[in-house]
DNA sequence: CCTGCTTATACTAGGAATGAGCATAAGCGG
DNA sequence: CCGCTTATGCTCATTCCTAGTATAAGCAGG
């Protein structure tokens, strides 16, 4: 057999994270001026000198873009027929996802706001208004698929993703509300996709241009792994500096989980599940009173089996 | 380039899991009689025919062993360069995790005890006895690598995956106690695959002949999965019949999470969740009071935001 | 039919964790 | 000193969990 024509090719795909300025941003290349749609990076992998998958995406990283990675853990591998090069030849990409220190942020690099990409994941102003239009086009296939048997399952979905039962807003989700919406014809790369969706409707420019390929639902998927994670494991500390006040950690969290927080039970949850030590000192530029300065217990790992942030939104809503 | 050169091939897997008799079990090909060692089903992906990598799995999983999946997820994917086919050529897994309710066990096919690849998983009966050994293999190698910086860094590793602090044994932690194993040689595969690891020591066979390639690790990570998974999903019913008692469930649970549960607390646990209804029948064969016999209850996914069983063991220990 | 065994189910006291809010402290600019 | 800001401390009612005790309802054997 021929292994040149049997053998689809090997992508490594990183989805890289850090959060500045209470925003939770992705490194992306491609100009954003350009009409060229924005990529995540991704590299090869050299099948005779990368020991392993990780070792190979830290090398390209740190060539490409300078990064030194810290925290990388995989995170799914995208096989889809559809996935294709130039050359027609199919593309297996496993993505990786990357947290990254504030200050490691190469000034130059394309970093983009997530929310860019998916603004109905941020509810920490409030349930974003785009909701409505985009559960009304999910909605109006749920009553187009009529007669069609997919219909309850299809309506059972779209209440469980986008939280419209008892159960409410998920922000763990966001995997299953982005393939909802492309499935739907919702989102901008699902018309380019098939041609098959006519019924793409009103919304078809929901959250703006996307990105390549289907980069955008591998950062779904980042977002979706990182919004349960924090929950069971103290991954919030990969994206802050050595030392940080309780709001700064507050104010991650609520970045990622794109969701407000009470800030009283925050802090109990915090000090007293022990995930941090006050280092003696202040930061008095907060312009109130100064905040004590923490830093990640590591001890914490010996103590608890699962600690992580639970994120339970705050009543006030707004 | 030569692309027949530079690509890996790639190869899916399946870690297939059923639950029978109380006992976790995994669906093996290669005969347990001869020499040769067990290794999980694994297929190809045909880059032409094949849609996406999980219909490629289901399909030749079905042609291979008869058995049509149900729930299937995507699990890992296992590149390290020391994964070579006979010719040489690196290969590329991707293994998904798939659960199968009891009745659907082929009968003839090599299905086999999970806890025969990992006797110090199981905790059902109380602290399995050959523990001590194992931390007893890697405390030696702790205490080997002595001046070296690695040492405390390993120490607090060994801590925490096999719950030697406060925080106890984690049952989710199968995959990290595996490879802190498979490091300090103390399982067969290790000294096989490194000739480096030349303080293999009195504990080398630990849990038996392995299985073929990396395939002891790859279970490790389904163990590690399904674990974890149990506590926000309600995946166990995949592994029930469609109506069960209790009990059944419960067992099920202590089957996968190898721990024993405070029964009052589980049923209330279940009920009160909202995760099963009662069908208005009973089980007359339990040998004592007759059980009622429940079902999944699907409404609950719409109801809560993460459905699972907490697996919090019993006090008694045994 | 009563006894003793089994497994199933019901109920409860005490404690820990959680959700929501009030109150106080300590910076700053005027 | 006032009014604004943010940080921190504390309370209280409620829910949830842990670890039990107690009761129900089968079966086998005498």
């Amino acid at each position: 057999m021929n292994a040149a024509e049997a053998g689809p090719i090997i992508q490594l795909v990183a989805v890289i994270i850090a959060v500045t300025a209470n925003q939770p941003r992705v490194l992306t290349v491609g100009e954003a001026t350009s009409g060229a749609p924005l990529a995540l990076p991704s590299g090869p992998l050299d099948p005779a000198g990368d020991r392993t998958l990780e070792r190979a995406l830290r090398s390209w990283v740190r060539r490409q873009s300078g990064l030194q990675l810290g925290y990388v853990e995989q995170l799914y591998t995208f096989g889809d027929a559809a996935r294709r090069d130039a050359d027609g030849r199919r593309i297996l990409s496993v993505a990786y996802l990357a947290l990254v220190h504030e200050q490691q942020l190469a000034p130059a690099a394309g970093w983009q706001d997530c929310y860019g990409f998916f603004p109905w994941e941020d509810w920490r102003a409030g349930r974003p208004p785009m909701l409505e239009s985009a559960t009304a086009a999910l909605r109006a296939r749920t009553g187009a698929a009529g007669a069609n048997l997919l219909a309850p399952e299809l309506a059972e979905r779209l209440e469980i993703a986008f939280g419209l039962g008892e159960a409410g807003w998920d922000p763990e989700r966001s995997l299953e509300r982005y393939e909802l919406l492309y499935e739907a014809g919702a989102v901008a790369e699902a018309t380019l996709d098939r041609g098959l969706m006519p019924d793409a409707g009103p919304a078809a420019t929901l959250g703006g241009p996307g990105m390549a390929q289907d980069h955008r639902r591998i950062l779904a998927t980042a977002l979706s792994r990182l919004r349960g994670k924090i929950k069971y494991r103290p991954v919030v500390f990969e994206l802050l500096p050595e030392r940080f006040t309780l709001s700064q950690l507050q104010q991650v969290v609520e970045a990622l989980a794109g969701v407000r927080l009470h800030k009283q039970n925050f802090r109990r949850l915090v000090e007293q599940g022990g995930l941090v030590t006050s280092t003696g000192d202040y930061d008095y530029g907060t312009g109130g009173r100064p905040a004590k300065l923490f830093r990640f217990r590591r001890r914490v790992l010996r103590e608890r089996a699962a600690p992580g942030l639970r994120v339970t939104p705050a009543t006030g809503g707004a």
